[in-house]
DNA sequence: CCCCAGGCTTTTC
DNA sequence: GAAAAGCATGGG
């Protein structure tokens, strides 16, 4: 078991992070109340929180991803993006109280997910409440996934790895469709969507290329079935490491039209008026990181103005 | 039986 | 072209 302590120069709670909706692995990533588990790029990983600025990490490989446990886990929690840049510096003037809300959700971070697996679990998440999408990236995971276990504190716990494409791809549709809601449209797109990873008709490692376009990239995950705008961006931002993405679905169109004014947000969310709202929050926040600074107001209208605190 | 849940696709004006 | 309806499923 190989042991690093992590430092942190701004806050980061790993609570915020794993619970803002950004990743459904709800039962895969296990919360032990003081420390979790999961498995990170086929790497069983403990997180163990000691303070605001530190936590110690333990996995039973010292590299990860070919770079060292520290270096992998910095990257992976973005701990090279400053909180105190994510905002325009005019942000607090001209939302003094919105700004007060969200000084409570600075500690949450966006982690940079694999490809495959952010792609997978956001096609789960159309028309559906977070309860369910959980329960369908569980049951993929359990179902098609690997076993792993790894022994903490002389526990030990079993994990499952996030399923390759080829054994998504090669999944049969009937039993495919237990893991989607009994939704078989569904289901039919993840095995088409797979099957294109897998046979590198999609090149995901293509698609994290920075100097690629974000139209240009959402067009490109919108060729698949069952993946739109909103989706694409998920992907983008949690998968693709693309800050710049910015997801629009029914909570953003919501508090864009409370917290910042926006009329285009009280018409009805289509691929028109989705375009026109990226727009125009982008003359609010940074556009290079127009994503993350939303992710954050997102978590903060869920829980502070939703009352959303069991998800 | 209603409406909603982190949309997407097809039809219609 | 762009707005409106249709779709598909479980849960409150």
């Amino acid at each position: 078991m190989y042991h690093q302590k992590i430092k942190t120069e701004n806050k980061i709670s790993i609570r915020d992070t794993l619970y803002s909706g950004q990743t459904f692995l709800w039962n895969n990533f296990y919360d032990h109340g003081n420390y979790y588990s999961t498995i990170i790029n086929s790497s069983p990983v403990i997180l163990n929180p000691v303070s605001e600025h530190e936590f110690d990490i333990y996995s039973d490989s010292e590299f990860v991803n070919g770079s060292n446990l520290h270096d992998f886990i910095h990257h992976y929690f973005t701990l090279d993006v400053d909180i105190n840049t994510i905002f325009p510096a005019c942000f607090s003037r001209l939302y003094p109280e919105l700004w007060q809300l969200l000084a409570k959700y600075f500690s949450l971070k966006i982690i940079r997910q694999d490809p495959f697996e952010t792609m997978i679990s956001f096609m789960c998440a159309q028309g559906i409440g977070m309860h369910l999408i959980r329960k369908q990236v569980s049951m993929l995971v359990q179902n098609y996934g690997e076993k792993r276990s790894v022994s903490f504190l002389g526990r030990e716990v079993i994990l499952h790895q996030f399923p390759s494409p080829e054994r998504l791809a090669s999944a049969d549709l009937i039993a495919l469709t237990r893991c989607t809601n009994n939704n078989r449209l569904r289901a039919n797109n993840i095995i088409k969507a797979s099957q294109r990873v897998a046979e590198g008709k999609i090149n995901l490692d293509y698609l994290c290329d920075r100097q690629l376009p974000l139209p240009e990239l959402r067009n490109m995950l919108c060729l698949n079935d069952g993946i739109g705008y909103k989706i694409a961006d998920c992907i983008a931002l949690f998968g693709l490491g693309r800050f710049d993405a910015f997801p629009i679905d029914t909570h953003v169109q919501q508090y864009l039209g409370k917290w910042f004014n926006s009329t285009t947000a009280l018409r009805s969310l289509s691929p028109r008026s989705y375009l026109a709202l990226d727009s125009e929050i982008r003359t609010i926040l940074y556009p290079d990181l127009a994503g993350y600074a939303g992710h954050i107001l997102f978590h903060c209208w869920r829980k502070e103005i939703k009352k959303l605190h069991s998800f």
